[in-house]
DNA sequence: TGCATAATTGAACACTGTCAAGATAAATAT
DNA sequence: ATATTTATCTTGACAGTGTTCAATTATGCA
């Protein structure tokens, strides 16, 4: 990793910059990455990187770049049934376990003072990411196109999306085992969550 | 605010100093927060807000201390009616509109790095905050207990609040505009949200 | 009044990101 | 093959950050 290097030119340091951050971020989390820490580790003096990435944010922008492209791995390998409530169920969990799995890039990912939310290859694979989550949910909710011309439909998936988005911050950030505190024995974990999402789809609500 | 006091003490620099990052926070957001500017702006040196709170973490959590007692202020303002959809409707919006009104607090209030989460007192009130929210929420999911030792309860009053927590999120982070696109004519706006948060209480869904 | 204690300063330290000037290697042209 | 341009990386500097510590100043108490 750090060892020093003999030729002068790197050879791909942009790559090997990007690994180095990936790897510092998944390691320490956010706050564990600086630019220095990341020049370091590639073996590279603190000036190098912004040849290549410009700025810090420029740099983090490719890591989430990458973490989008994993999460949208996560989403697309949980296989694709003729159940709707079985996908968007295996596709929401899949989300959750993604940021459970990846915590230092998942905050990231939505961290718009370290990414180049402008980036036009952060708003693709970000949209990208997102679409995979919310067909589910639009297949879910019997719609066949993503984006409704009806306000109500448009406002159910968006409710959709950030029921699942405060369910991966909220379990994310501990905040979900004091609902659970008197219902189960053991402290909240991931392998409740199955049976939370079981709750959420299909959604009956006796009012 | 900047301009030089008098007598060597300041007198109540304490709270003099939770007012400018409470200031620097709203004017300019997380970023804009400084130790130093606060220090500045309360007309005091770099080194003194040590001595009350230890840390900028430290300081940071009085605001954020702060920010959830506002939180709580909104909730209860909307006067609750024997109606128990109108009554959840009303602290959602409420919930979401703190979010849109102080981007910068609600941002910082779930920031664990730059927050002091095992501080009791910050534990307290954001569970205090975050009762009121989910009261209501019981309430119209037909539970008279707030924590339930029924797993399914249990489940279904995290989803509720990760809904809340995920819109406010989308909200502010300009993430619910586009699936509005074609739904409305203009931009997506906070005039929107009654109809939104109309959908979620209650919430029917066809499958 | 004298003394202990609290509050604040000012300078230092180790960091951070960014920038410009120079050194080096690689690519390209002649 | 040699010369020149271009890309890459280093070095050193700058302004900024949070934190620490001895020294300074004011307050409160005996």
């Amino acid at each position: 990793m750090t060892q020093k290097r003999s030729t002068y030119h790197h050879g791909d340091l942009r790559a090997a910059l990007i690994q180095a951050a990936d790897e510092i971020i998944a390691e320490g989390g956010i706050e564990a990455f600086s630019l220095r820490a990341a020049a370091h580790r590639a073996g590279v003096s603190p000036g190098a990187p912004a040849h290549h990435f410009g700025s810090a944010k420029g740099l983090l922008t490719e890591v989430a770049i990458r973490a989008f492209e994993v999460a949208g791995q996560y989403i697309e390998e949980v296989g694709r049934s003729d159940d709707a409530v079985a996908d968007v169920r295996a596709v929401s969990l899949a989300f959750v376990l993604f940021a459970l799995d990846h915590p230092g890039h998942f905050r990231l990912m939505f961290r718009s003072d370290m990414v180049n939310r402008d980036d036009p290859r952060y708003s693709e694979v970000s949209i990208k990411a997102g679409m995979r989550l919310s067909l589910a949910v639009a297949v879910y909710q019997g719609k066949s196109e993503l984006y409704s011309d009806r306000f109500e439909e448009a406002a159910d998936m968006l409710c959709g999306m950030a029921t699942l988005h405060g369910l991966a911050s909220l379990v994310l950030e501990d905040k979900a085992a004091h609902f659970f505190q008197s219902a189960i024995p053991e402290q909240f974990g991931r392998r409740d969550l199955p049976q939370v999402i079981a709750r959420l789809y299909p959604r009956k609500e006796v009012i």
